[in-house]
DNA sequence: CTTTAAAATGAATATATATTCGCTTATATT
DNA sequence: AATATAAGCGAATATATATTCATTTTAAAG
């Protein structure tokens, strides 16, 4: 008998994050993206049910795999500012790296595909970050305020970066990095 | 003979806005829309020539009515901080007034609707932001970094704080407005 | 009040898209 | 090597959606 090819369920999903990324969701059809997989329609039956299975599942991935990246190095014996820096570069990073996932989440977050129940297992992947901001408090290195705005407010600023960098075409080099970084900081800072 | 009625291009207007707030832009049909209008569907076509125009209209409607209030009650004679505080005020209650807007402008963004000459003139109209930005660093009064990066930052900061705040159903009390303003104005004082 | 031209209608049509299914092909297992 | 079983296929089908159009309603103009 033959298997199903984790490779495949990559390749679905690359495509289908390639062409949200161009089109935007409402201008994917499930035509788009197996041709743009190399497959045949048909086939994106045997790996999802349907369209909203697909999104859903893809949903998940990306940001199971964005936190997992963000706290490569993460250390909690390395001072507070390194270590935030280090996890703050390993998010710009990888969103710089997969701009399609930047545009795919934003673009699914309202829209009809995603499940009430894809939307909280994404939410609860974010208690780490709250942790990190808990500890920087503690620490008396930052403000005082509530954890959810501030990382609203370092999330968002850095989603737009993100795509004002590929908008305009823009090289965000070393210096423009380290700006970013500062404006950050001496945001959050005590 | 009977006249086009302008409050019908409101309703469609608002109409196209709630539902696409409700169940994102793929999720929207013009049988929804006139649904939602309380009109017939062959009518949406007497104002607008097809769903491409309907969205490229609501586009350039909602950025020209945004800039507008913006800079409501701007005086180059008033101080730097207070006149930047007001204009970040004006967007910020701009934006939780008609949530609906920002999650429409941020889901055309990328989809296949928006032409590049909306887009274009969208642009256009961030002039008075960089101009405003500028007089600030003339002053001496932010830092000497890339205008764009600034606005960028700012920008991207309150739109997911205006997510947030929908999302989570928090509501955004006098003293966490300060707060975040604070976040933004430490961010971009030299 | 009558005329007239355009708006408004919504069922009918055209089009686009998701999904299914009978068939073929590939590959694990024996 | 033979067999079995699931993947892979893509044309056909079902469904959803945009758009048109013959007809009715509305209100401005004479």
């Amino acid at each position: 008998m033959k298997r199903k090819d984790d490779k495949k369920v990559t390749q679905i999903f690359q495509a289908a994050l390639r062409l949200v990324a161009e089109k935007g969701l409402s201008g994917v059809t499930m035509g788009d993206i197996s041709r743009e997989a190399g497959i045949a329609t048909g086939t994106l039956y045997v790996y999802f049910k349907g369209k909203d299975e697909l999104i859903n599942a893809l949903f998940a991935a990306c940001r199971e795999n964005s936190v997992q990246v963000s706290f490569k190095g993460y250390n909690p014996q390395i001072p507070f500012k390194p270590a935030f820096k280090n996890i703050w570069l390993n998010i710009l990073r990888y969103k710089l790296q997969h701009f399609e996932e930047v545009i795919f989440m934003e673009q699914c977050y309202h829209s009809p595909f995603i499940t009430n129940d894809t939307r909280e297992k994404a939410l609860q992947l974010s208690a780490p970050f709250y942790a990190l901001m808990e500890r920087g408090q503690k620490e008396q290195l930052i403000k005082q305020a509530d954890v959810g705005l501030l990382l609203t407010f370092i999330i968002g600023a850095m989603n737009e970066l993100v795509k004002q960098t590929h908008y305009s075409s823009i090289t965000l080099n070393r210096s423009k990095i380290n700006t970013a970084f500062d404006l950050c900081w001496d945001a959050l800072k005590a």
